[in-house]
DNA sequence: CCGGTATTAGAGAGGGCTCTCTAATACGAG
DNA sequence: CTCGTATTAGAGAGCCCTCTCTAATACCGG
């Protein structure tokens, strides 16, 4: 009862990602998708309302597509220290099946104009956010770590030292090294190990092996 | 002999810089540059060849200026460890000074138009990187570390892993809460006691590297 | 006081980008 | 076959940005 569509709006977000990837969000006018996916500028204003809500749909696109593996990995192992190395592994492996998304993801929400979004893009970010942060609190909490700090260590270890080796690597134009998964997943194991081990240890600074030295 | 500038270079990348921090690499515009310092626009492609050259002038004055002070710590400790554990601090401790310009530094020379940069600012940058590796090279070897890889761990720790957790905080506007530095600090021993000590010793871990179960 | 010069000052051309608007088009239902 | 509709198609207004160009300006040595 209809026209059917030459561009749906998956393809029009894959040229928005390539584009991402190559010249940063900057390089995500309606102009330059339009041309990277061969569609008038029309079929792109039909499908977004404007420029903000297609950064808004590419950004969380792909931040829920990474999410969505990640919160897989969490769930399929029983021992907490174990999913967590997992979790860290995982980073590094996506980043290395997905390059181009993985560039995109290297800059933040504001980078793709956050503040300009809809309140329902927003708020949709809000819910990705939480989901995974709930996440790494439940597992904090199995691992005895209850506060702030020890939280935040978490969130390092599984999910920004990960990173920073990602982004170190492909910023640039690089490529991840084979024994990047390795790299992280030892370093990330010997984070946990600082955290405090359940049962309301006291911080893990004088005891532990992180301080002796001083 | 000749009319007295009311603008100075400085002056007005300092306005860059609150730009850069603010809106990003994108909202560093000549025009907005010169809003912001209250120049006319003449005044600013009187500096500077154009917006390449101004940005990467922001770029490397800002990114200099951290490097001087880090060398500065590296270079002040006898000790290797101790030189590792305190430039980790540092690069809290500096941000926590400069959080325009680590706004800034968080973004690479990719987001700074670096392909379209001369020559010479080129080099500049490339010299930088060189020193600063240099001295993370040095610092490898005395802790008897040569290999790739030892070299990559003492960087994440040295420097990656710090900056992950100020990109943490200072992403989207926050601040860095008081206890960033000693997280960082212990957080960075203990990948430095991931690194193969020297005489070939393995780590005193649970027992192996991960990557033995590849 | 005067000429030389570095700088300020800002108008305006040219280009690209966002977004709007109108017309053409292709399909499916009846 | 015809009508209704979602979509394609792209021209063009308006805006901002970069960069150029010309004129005015303020200081300084002599």
């Amino acid at each position: 009862m209809a026209r059917p569509p030459r561009f749906d709006t998956d393809q029009l977000l894959d040229a928005a990602v390539r584009l991402a990837a190559s010249f940063g969000p900057a390089g995500v006018t309606m102009a330059a998708v339009a041309k990277e996916a061969g569609a008038p500028s029309g079929s792109l204003y039909h499908r977004f309302a404007g420029r903000s809500a297609l950064l808004a749909e590419v950004w969380l696109r792909t931040v829920e597509r990474f999410q969505d593996s990640y919160a897989r990995v969490l769930a399929a192992h029983d021992d907490a220290r174990e999913a967590g190395r997992a979790a860290a592994r995982h980073v590094v492996a996506w980043s290395r099946a997905h390059p181009e998304e993985t560039r995109l993801l290297l800059y933040g929400p504001g980078d793709f104009g956050r503040e300009g979004w809809s309140q329902e893009h927003r708020s949709r970010a809000e819910r990705g956010n939480r989901r995974i942060f709930g996440e790494l609190d439940s597992l904090a909490a199995t691992l005895g770590a209850r506060d702030t700090e020890a939280v935040e260590r978490l969130t390092l270890a599984l999910v920004d030292l990960p990173l920073s080796v990602v982004r170190r690597h492909l910023r640039e134009g690089g490529t991840l090294p084979a024994h990047a998964e390795a790299v992280v997943e030892d370093c990330a194991t010997a984070l946990l190990d600082t955290l405090p081990r359940s049962g309301g240890h006291v911080r893990p600074g004088s005891g532990g092996r992180a301080r002796n030295r001083d």
